[in-house]
This record gives structure tokens, sequence and C-alpha cells, in this order.
DNA sequence: TTGTCATGAGACAAATATGTCTCATTTGGT
DNA sequence: ACCAAATGAGACATATTTGTCTCATGACAA
């Protein structure tokens, strides 16, 4: 019964990012063609480019934080739970990409929802504060964009092909928390 | 004699970064609008918006080539050049966040030069890595990764309204060097 | 085989964006 | 006051994109 090809429609999302991510003012169309798709498969799904970012918006949303739920999930402590969520969030940082392109001011129950999931981050941010990795001295915004940053930044060395998901996830996090200084010279 | 507006074009320029920051896939029109100039006075400057585009990666460019000459200037060391770069460059940021978004293997022309900048940006943390500033077992790269990277993230601060452009460069700085760790923790 | 359903291709119209042109108005120098 | 250059507004044609529709094809279950 069941002949929907259960691939496509993410097949189209996932196309969306590779493509948006690249040049966010691309066509529908480069979306269809990069996910092998004819244009009219691709609103058979999503009646409009509007609805269809707005599907991105959401499944950016619902992965990284699928991921990062799932990564966190036995984390010890609160600042472990940062470092792991770090390490899941990168493979994904394209997402995390696309919805900081986005002009999301357009939606307001999407910015609502990403707000919320950075208040979260903050939280947890407060939280390893108090557990000593962060100084109570910087402010948690900072720190919360830092984290973002070099989440990024760790993503750009992945695509470039100067390290593993995991080597970069290890420098974010070494940079975020110790810095990039000389040991030696402290 | 001279009758031209001399601000118009850079008008014009200002507004491109502005709209095309918030909103990648925006049109000329906008851009125009925003510039408080008509859409006809546009093309008197720019006949194209791939002409447009190209006119502000070079802009861009320029601008971020000049501010950073200047600043660092007077620099006692490459560290302090570095430093002095990075406080330079943060209220700059939009433009190379357009940098960054354009795609810029469209150009080869602007991709080269853009490679040249980020070049010279490793070979100077090379030099600070000489002066001990950064250790010499991470990869220039990821350096000149978080550089960029957090000085973004010191112009998100700077344009939340959370920190001056001073002390925003200032957090990005102290992140780069010394992480964000708690000092009694280590 | 047969029937159903998702699909790709493409025709088509509508919407939007782009580039050119004209003209009346404004601006700034003389 | 006078003039020349720059401008804004908007008409216009073109290009691109978007959304709808139809139809032939292929996959798959009965």
């Amino acid at each position: 019964m069941t002949k929907i090809r259960l691939d496509t429609k993410d097949a189209i999302l996932q196309a969306g990012f590779d493509v948006f991510s690249k040049n966010s003012s691309a066509s529908i169309d480069k979306v269809a063609k990069r996910a092998g798709v004819g244009r009219a498969t691709l609103h058979r799904y999503f009646s409009s480019k509007d609805d269809l970012m707005e599907a991105l918006a959401w499944a950016a949303m619902d992965e990284l934080n699928k991921a990062v739920e799932d990564a966190v999930k036995d984390a010890q402590s609160y600042t472990e739970g940062l470092k792991l969520a770090l390490t899941a969030i990168v493979p994904l940082s394209n997402r995390q990409l696309f919805l900081a392109n986005e002009p999301l001011d357009k939606n307001p129950k999407i910015a609502k929802a990403y707000q919320k999931d950075r208040q979260e981050l903050i939280a947890d941010i407060e939280k390893a504060k108090q557990e000593g990795t962060f100084s109570s001295d910087i402010p948690s915004k900072w720190i919360a964009e830092s984290f973002e940053a070099l989440t990024y930044a760790a993503w750009v060395m992945v695509n470039d092909g100067e390290a593993t998901h995991k080597q970069a996830a290890e420098l974010a996090w070494h940079t975020l928390t110790a810095g990039l200084s000389n040991p030696t010279g402290q």
C-alpha cells in the first residue's frame, strides 16, 4: 500500500540544507535537481517556497534538538553535557547556519522556538559556571555566542577536510574552555 | 563642478551590506530604498546586480584591509597586531559576513583575493606562535577560523546591544588567547 | 496481468525581479 | 538668476522564478 518513497521528503530537506547553505538565494529548482526530484514533486510535499523554508527551519531545530538530546543523555555533569552537545552539533552545523542566515523575523513561531533553544543553552552554560567550568565574570551570552561560533568554525574545518568531526569538536571545546594560548607561556 | 553626491555610491554600498546581511536574497529594489535612492540611480552606479555584488565584495575586502592596516600600524609585535586587527574588524563584521555568505566561487578574482587575505592572516598567526602567544600544537588554520568566528560573535554581541565594540573585542581576544575557563579552577 | 499511486517532464500562467528609458525636479556651482 | 549634472519617479520590456496542471511512465501490490 505504501508506495511513498519515504526518502523523498527527507531527500528534499537534505538538498535544501546543501543548496541554501551555499547560496541562500538559490531557486526551488536547484533544490529539486539536487534532490534528484522534479519540481512538481517538490511542490507535492511543500506547497510553496515559504513552506519549504519553514519546514527546513523546523527540521533544522528538530534535528539539532534530537542530536543534542541523544548525546547528552548519559552526561554526568552540565559541563560534560555541553561538550557532548558540541560534538553532536558539529556535523549538523549547516542546519545551524541555515537558521542563522534565514530571516527568522518573518515567522514569529520559528523565531520564538529558536529563542527558546538559545535560552536553554544559556541555562546550561550557567549550570556549567556553577560547576566551575566557566568564569562567572564572563557574560553567559558571550559564552553562548562563542559556543555557536566555534561550533561553526569546527564545521568549516571538517568541510575543508582539515579535521575529522571528532578532532574539530575537540579543538572547539579546548578553545572554549582553555583558549589557544601556549601553556608554557602562562 | 563636482555635483556628484559623493555619499551616494557609498550609501548604496552601505545599504547593500545592511540589507544583504539580513536577507541575502533581497532584491536590488530593497537596497535602493534602504539607501534612500531610486532604483534607476542605483543602476547608474552599478550596471547590474552582479556588478553591485562584485563591488560589495571588493569594498568589503578594501574596508577590512584598510581598517586592519591602519590599526596595525603601530603594533609592537605580531600578537599585538592581531589584537588590534581584531578590534578594528569587529565593527566591520557584516562585511566579513557578506564575504562569507556570498557564493565566491562565481568570481575567481574575488575568491583569489579573499584567499590571499586569509593566507596573510595565517602567516601573522604563525608569527604570533613564534612569539609564544599560541600553542604550536594547534593548527594555524584552526586559530584563523577561531579568530574569524569569534570576531563575528563579538559583532553579534554589539548588534544585540550586549556590549560595546571595545568590550566585545576584548572578550573575543580573551577567549582566543585564554579561553573562558575559570582561572581559579585551573 | 492489472490497477493504483508516486513520479518526472514539461506546458502554462502569474508573480517577481531586473535592466532600460524618459522626463520633470532638484541640487549646487557660476 | 542661470545652467548643467544628478536624481526620483515611474513606464516599459525582458528574464527569472514560482505555482498549477496534465500526461506518460515506472514501481509495486494484489
